[in-house]
DNA sequence: ACTCGATATTGACAACCATCGATATATCGC
DNA sequence: GCGATATATCGATGGTTGTCAATATCGAGT
């Protein structure tokens, strides 16, 4: 007869507030976390600008060492966690790598935080 | 006459695109990151999460241990991470420290990753 | 085939971070 | 004032991460 959200002994409960929505998975807090993980660098948003702000939303990585100022294959590896975590794509023409944005996955990245 | 941008040496740019609109600065890069950095971590995400699902948006401490499954100091860490990142306040009242969510705090953090 | 230039990978290292147990601080009821 | 309870802080520890130098790979031109 006590049940019915059975989560905590009502006894004890002097200071909390009930949930009145839904709250997200441990699975889903997960993937969310990785996608922000990978964006949350300064370094890598930078990345993520320019090649934004090139013409054709395309560069490729010697557009991008100077830029940023550091070593090229700490450039290469900033963009290898870029393009894994799906917000670039890499296609290689010749001996240069091209890098562009990956069309809506800024956007999807930042929908769980609108409707929070 | 040539200059206009003058970002790059003319000569030496066989792979290079210019570029088309302005980019981040490294100090804009430094303060978003930052702030992406306090939410991109699943326990985070979850607590911000029950905040937000909590009547009144708000919270106390002892809600949230036993959601998280982690000890009390570790959750003590973290919302005061999500605090001093601007995303959470604190109210004491009585025993009970009430967490709940700043208003559009979520909302201006994604705003940087959709007009990009 | 050989060399050169662009990019990726590897290995190492320092800095940072998430977590816990132990402890401190603060507030309430008696 | 004292014990009990809620929360915060401290110290230590294992794991992760950003960075670079060195090396490997791969394509282009000669």
């Amino acid at each position: 007869m006590v049940t019915m959200l059975e989560v905590r002994d009502v006894s004890t409960e002097a200071c909390c507030a009930p949930l009145v929505r839904e709250t997200i998975t441990a699975d889903e807090a997960e993937r969310f976390a990785r996608r922000l993980k990978a964006l949350a660098d300064p370094v890598r948003l930078r990345l993520v600008s320019i090649v934004a702000a090139s013409a054709g939303q395309e560069a490729c990585v010697c557009d991008l060492i100077e830029p940023v100022g550091l070593s090229q294959p700490t450039v290469s590896h900033h963009l290898k966690i870029l393009t894994e975590a799906g917000f670039l794509s890499r296609s290689k023409r010749g001996t240069w790598a091209y890098y562009r944005l990956v069309p809506g996955a800024l956007e999807a990245a930042a929908a769980p935080l609108l409707d929070a």
